[in-house]
RNA sequence: GCCGCGGUAGCUCAGUGGUAGAGCGCGUCAUUGGUAAUGACGAGGCCGAGAGUUCAAUUCUCUCUCGUGGCACCA
């Protein structure tokens, strides 16, 4: 007689059930309703299909559409096979490589066969309807164990160049699994799946773009043609999530920052921000802040030099590495013709020096360190710099205010001995805490540990990263609550780093803020100070950002807050609108009081109805609308609307500017005065 | 840099092998109106750049450029 085997199910009750039954028959033995909500199952913490027999004993806990991440990721995982499914019964000869599932759906990598184009948005509707099909089709998908050679087998004889290179990777001996849609489609997988595509909802998941991606990421392989799909568990989600999508539309800081004339971008210097009054406006009061704050934590300002000769930028390391991002330009005066105009492309002498225009201010900050002997004494050194920086950044990647070729950094290195470093970086974790809540973001912390290409000993990696962790953990953010994680391989050539992601109010995180312990560059630029022996020792250097950099958290900013800056950061923090021209005099008495309290208020005395006016300021999303008519100035009040609210507060003007006066004043003044 | 899509008025966009249209915005005039669009009239375009096909190109083809969605990159 077989042994039953003891299924322990999450309320705490056992089943004993036949061995080779599966989790498809607990759930028809709990009861019908069940067994049809079943999607997969969790067998000993681990998510498996349906009707894979149990091996042992098991705790199991049956996932319906209710566990929400599990189900979505099923679901999102089966849509992608089924887009394969349906893009080869569509088009023979296509062949297909991967199909993950992503955060808000799915995608999968194909080829297209040679004799036609690579796909493009035209076929998508095709391929959905196809898909559709097969969901109605309710085909079962059945997994099945293969061995290696068998896989390579039917790979290399249907032509698949791409699965049967990656099964000839796949280890020796494993057991490997495919899945069947039906009786006539498989793909290599390793699960799970749903039992059936009929569990699919066919109305929950659209196909949204097409794109170009490299196979295995690798620039130097062929181009795929990557389908998307967004997928859901049902209709209604898939409405709410191209809802969400829209609003995220609607905050994008490329819009916002025309709508507000905060900014531009052009052609003759694309990737260059040409900022505005308005736009210029938040950069100085963050800049002010930033400032302030750095004042009070022991940094010291600097400016160093835009252009340097290429030599130092060899001796940092930098050109070797990054040469082909870098402005470079010749140190020459260029040939103009007796008109003055000159060529359009001047030619360049062949013995002229080369400048580099800095794509970062570490060297230079060396360089002030470096100046002078500097005593153990004196250390920690902070050295701060609103650094302008110019990078060729490709021109796939630039992206708005996101990704630009010429950028300011909030940027500083600390120069430390090897005991300050733990304590530096502690520090920097508290300052970095504070500006972020200080503009209402949660973060994660994350450690980028050593990447591949790399510079120093394996010591000094050691070293650097352990610091960091124990920073981190002194902060007492290496937890949960903050997102900690450890990055292998993404760390700077010549450091680890940390990391600051910020969680934007749709839910995006933005990386921003970073810390670097860098025994690298002192290294090869020869930093040195005199330790108490008497001797020279090499200090640490720590680079950091906050911001990063300010055209990125500008448009950060404008996102997270979609234009509806806080007070202190909007451009114009108050507009005074009178109803009736009769008025305007006592509208401009408004404005004078506001301006000498320093509020950035502007008066609206255009021949416009109150309404218009309304409406504009506040499409505008400048944050208070002061309306004033006959009564107001009669009794010397103002009616203050504030963007947001749907109640207007009538108050004596001296109030209103207390009031005003207080909701302006930047988070870190506010502070003090409380 | 690679793949796909795009560039028409300040903005959002329509349109056509015979050198252009709307709405908003802008200007002028009338209107002085209590909390999200008052009305009338008017100005405004090398249809991204270059080359080709054609009697004729904003429209078709090619190259470039910029933007855009991804990929790759991100010191």
């Amino acid at each position: 007689m077989t042994q039953l085997l003891k299924i322990s199910l999450p309320d705490g009750s056992v089943r004993e059930m036949e061995p080779g039954s599966s989790p498809a028959d607990v759930a028809a033995a709990i009861g019908p309703g069940l067994a049809k909500a079943a999607l997969a199952a969790r067998v000993d913490g681990e998510v498996r299909d349906l009707n894979r027999p149990f091996d042992s004993d098991a705790e199991l806990a049956l996932i319906t559409a209710r566990d929400e991440a599990d189900a979505l990721e099923l679901v999102r995982h089966d849509y992608a096979h089924l887009l394969a499914e349906a893009v080869q019964t569509l088009f023979p000869g296509t062949q297909i490589t991967f199909g993950p599932a992503t955060s808000d759906g799915f995608y999968y990598d194909v080829m297209a066969p040679a004799s036609r184009d690579p796909f493009s948005s035209e076929d998508l509707p095709a391929i959905e309807e196809k898909m559709r099909e097969l969901i109605k089709a309710d085909k079962p998908l059945r997994r099945e164990a293969w061995s290696r050679a068998d896989l390579i087998a039917k790979w290399e004889a249907d032509g698949e160049a791409f699965k049967a290179e990656w099964a000839k990777e796949l280890p020796e001996g494993e057991e490997l699994t495919v899945y069947w849609s039906g009786d006539d489609w498989l793909d290599m997988c390793r699960g799970p799946h749903l039992a059936s595509t009929g569990k699919l909802d066919p109305d929950a998941f659209k196909l949204t773009r097409i794109a170009g991606a490299y196979w295995r990421g690798d620039q130097s392989n062929p181009q795929l043609t990557r389908i998307y799909g967004t997928g859901w568990l049902n209709k209604k989600q898939l409405k709410q999530h191209l809802h969400n999508l829209e609003e995220a539309a609607k905050r994008d800081h490329r819009k916002l920052g025309r709508e507000m004339d905060l900014f531009h971008l052009q052609e003759e210097a694309h990737g260059s921000v040409f900022w505005h009054p308005k736009g210029y406006m938040i950069w100085r009061e963050l800049e002010a802040y930033m400032r302030r704050k750095m004042d009070a934590t022991g940094y010291r300002e600097i400016k160093t030099p835009q252009l340097m000769d290429v030599r130092q930028w060899e001796q940092s390391g930098h050109w070797g590495k990054y040469a082909e991002n870098m402005f470079a330009v010749p140190d020459m005066v260029p040939q103009v013709d007796e008109d003055g105009d000159g060529p359009a492309k001047p030619t360049v002498e062949k013995d002229a020096d080369w400048m580099a225009i800095k794509p970062m201010n570490c060297p230079a900050h060396v360089i002030v360190f470096k100046q002078g002997i500097t005593s153990y004494r004196d250390l920690p050194i902070r050295l701060g710099e609103m650094g302008c920086c110019h990078r060729n950044e490709p021109h796939g990647a630039l992206h708005g205010l996101m990704r630009v070729r010429q950028f300011t950094q909030d940027d500083a290195h600390i120069f430390c001995t090897e005991e300050q470093v733990v304590e530096e970086v502690r520090a920097f974790c508290e300052l970095a805490n504070s500006v972020y809540k200080d503009f209402g973001f949660t973060y994660h912390v994350k450690l980028a540990l050593r990447p591949e290409k790399r510079f120093g000993s394996e010591a000094d990696w050691d070293k650097a990263e352990q610091e960091l962790r124990d920073a981190v953990a002194e902060a007492g953010m290496a937890n949960d609550e903050y997102g900690w994680e450890e990055l292998p391989g993404e760390g700077a050539f010549y450091a680890p780093k940390l990391e600051w992601h910020l969680t934007d109010a749709i839910g995006r995180t933005w990386q921003v803020g970073t810390i670097q312990g860098d025994r690298v560059l002192p290294d090869r630029l020869d930093a040195t100070y005199v330790g108490e022996d008497g001797g020279r020792h090499r200090p640490v250097m720590l680079h950091r950002a906050i911001f990063g950099s300010y055209e990125r958290f500008i448009g950060i900013l404008i996102e997270h807050f979609a234009g509806r800056l806080p007070v202190w950061l909007a451009p114009v923090q108050a507009v005074v609108a009178p109803i009736v021209s009769d008025i305007d005099g006592y509208a401009s008495e408004v404005e004078a009081k506001l301006k000498a309290a320093g509020i950035r208020v502007e008066s609206d005395l255009r021949n416009e109805k109150i309404n218009y006016k309304v409406r504009e300021h506040s499409l505008a999303k400048v944050p208070h609308l002061f309306v004033v008519g006959k009564r107001e100035a009669e009794e010397g009040t103002v009616a203050i609307r504030t963007l947001g609210e749907k109640e207007q507060r009538v108050m004596p003007l001296d109030e209103a500017v207390v009031m005003l006066k207080q909701a302006a004043t930047p988070p870190d003044l506010a502070e003090q005065t409380a």
